[in-house]
DNA sequence: GGTAGTGTTTATATCGTTTACTTGGCAAAG
DNA sequence: CTTTGCCAAGTAAACGATATAAACACTACC
């Protein structure tokens, strides 16, 4: 079984041509220099015989591959699903196409899942451009920055990184927001279900928005842990919870609807006992039983920002810039209402 | 802003030896044939001036990358992105890098979209072989294997592809399963929520599972039109459904959350008035209320016997050879119990 | 001292492209 | 009838690597 490819040579040998003629009538870039009657002959043989450029080749000579790399982490999660999709299409947008990497928190055999690793992966590649999706803990940004030793531009979203150009989900008002509309709405009793909230990790934002909103309202923070994004971790706390709180804000959608079902085995209802606000705004949140109010993130406006920003940078400016966008909070059920 | 990549001759130069003794201490076939003190010299020196190898420069002389295609499509939703998970895993087990192309339903200005097209595109870019995983539609195997030519090999997962290489969900099987269990319960006016149940696809195995099951128990299939995979259409259904049915086996399970939360909108109580199935198990399935029964894809086992049968055809296997895996029935609350 | 035999390094060809740089026609101009 | 000017096609040099063959030391042996 020999698998060889077709070449820009085939086509030459086959025509009886030089294949410089060949590669000019195959170029995308239609500046002339060939005549019509010859381009479209060689076009057709091309095509007879299956030809595909080699776009290693063409990416080694011309100096740049119109790819650009995406680095994820938790890709099985909708929020990152929505992302991915939306940088793809923004991506498409402007012919650029988009390599993956993954650098998940699965432990393996090869240490291919640091950040890290997947960046020099990527650039080894050949990418024109890095879109990195930040997970904001603890020198994220010097170990992006050290990894990329400036050979490629960067672009990263969703957390802020500084001294990169990036698109910041600013979570601190967006936390602020979610924690003061249930003080609006009369609860005094509200805990925090997430992680990193007394750091300083571009993370800990969620937590610190919501204490900031307790405490300009002369109430007490309360934060619980929870590590993972994931609903397990909510349903476990949310059983050992008893009548703590009359409100709470989580740090993603899966623990609000982990700790809803574990309230209610406990048989305290949502929203009447309790009430939830989750983050992501995931498909399954408008439609279950109560209906999840949530920070609905601007997927779209990240990864065309994101998109704007590399190819500002692809165009020559260095001076990295930040724009910072919001989510939007949609209130549902699960968030009770005044009277309650 | 110059963005010059360190190449091996910088290396070279730098070092006043030749260019091939660095690429032999820096190969990582560690098959001898330089000197240990020369090897660690030059190792070190790499480091040093950050050199990354341009893996373009060596798949191209080597004619192959490491590399394999991964081709698939709504990568939002988390049964994909479980899915992709685990491949990116089962390929790092065996070194590979997967370089990812997304074929959407979206509408783009160019037709990136098209499975054809993207399949090219990835043999373009050099994989060493194509991961797809394929969507049941018709012509779909003829539309593959016309794109791929036989340049590469090609493994396929979930829906059958006749003629190449795959893992097949057994979803006449899963679907009987299914229905058979919520006719043990009891039930009788059983529907089915999906789509191509008449005609000939993969996709249609679905419907006839379910078909079949009913049948072969003296039952009529009553099935009900659901064209897209979100709650959005589930709900929509759920809420005209109205009494005519006691259990709904449906697509997905964001069509069965949808249903569900229909449903509950017209009075009409799950399980007690009407049991309900998902298909997919997403991690707010179990969490939900009532917690959803559904069919557990073996996302590991499909990525592991995707990436088994792939190295079969790379060593060179070609016989293509087709391997059935089956779903799992997770039973929880949505179903109810017997004596409903 | 010449031949053999190791162990290392250096030239050189190659991979599939693109892209200056040349060359070969052929018509218009002098 | 030579010169100028264009257009189209061919030559050859990159691009950044690997691989194979050739060159070079240096020790060992007869």
């Amino acid at each position: 079984m020999k698998r060889k490819h077709v070449t820009i040579k085939d086509i030459a040998r086959q025509l009886g041509i030089s294949y410089s003629t060949v590669s000019r009538a195959l170029s995308p870039h239609a500046s002339v220099l060939v005549k019509e009657e010859t381009r479209e002959l060689v076009r057709q043989t091309a095509a007879e015989m299956d030809y595909s450029p080699n776009l290693m080749a063409r990416g080694i000579v011309m100096g740049k591959t119109g790819t650009l790399g995406l680095l994820t982490y938790q890709i099985f999660q909708e929020a990152f699903g929505y992302q991915t999709d939306q940088i793809l299409k923004a991506a498409d947008e402007y012919d650029y196409q988009i390599m993956m990497g993954v650098a998940s928190n699965r432990t393996s055999k090869n240490p291919r899942d640091d950040q890290t690793v997947q960046i020099k992966q990527l650039v080894s590649w050949g990418v024109d451009g890095l879109l990195i999706n930040t997970r904001g803990d603890e020198g994220e940004s010097e170990r992006i920055l050290d990894a990329v030793k400036g050979r490629v531009p960067v672009v990263t979203f969703f957390y802020s990184t500084p001294n990169l150009s990036g698109i910041v989900l600013d979570q601190l008002a967006e936390y602020y927001e979610a924690t003061e509309h249930l003080i609006e709405l009369g609860h005094e009793r509200i805990g925090f279900l997430g992680s990193h909230w007394n750091d300083n990790t571009p993370l800990s934002n969620q937590g610190k928005g919501y204490g900031l909103a307790m405490r300009n309202h002369g109430l007490t923070p309360n934060y619980a842990p929870v590590s993972t994004i994931n609903a397990e971790g909510g349903y476990r706390l949310g059983k050992e919870l008893g009548d703590q709180f009359t409100a709470l804000v989580c740090r993603d959608d899966y623990t609000a609807i982990g700790v809803c079902r574990g309230l209610r085995e406990s048989g305290i209802r949502v929203p009447d006992d309790v009430a939830v606000v989750g983050y992501g705004d995931i498909d399954a949140a408008a439609y279950m039983t109560p209906a999840l109010t949530t920070l609905a993130m601007p997927y779209e406006a990240i990864a065309q920002g994101a998109m704007d920003l590399m190819l500002e940078q692809l165009e020559g400016q260095d001076k990295p810039r930040q724009v910072i966008l919001k989510s939007r909070l949609v209130v549902r059920e699960s968030c009770g209402t005044k009277n309650t």
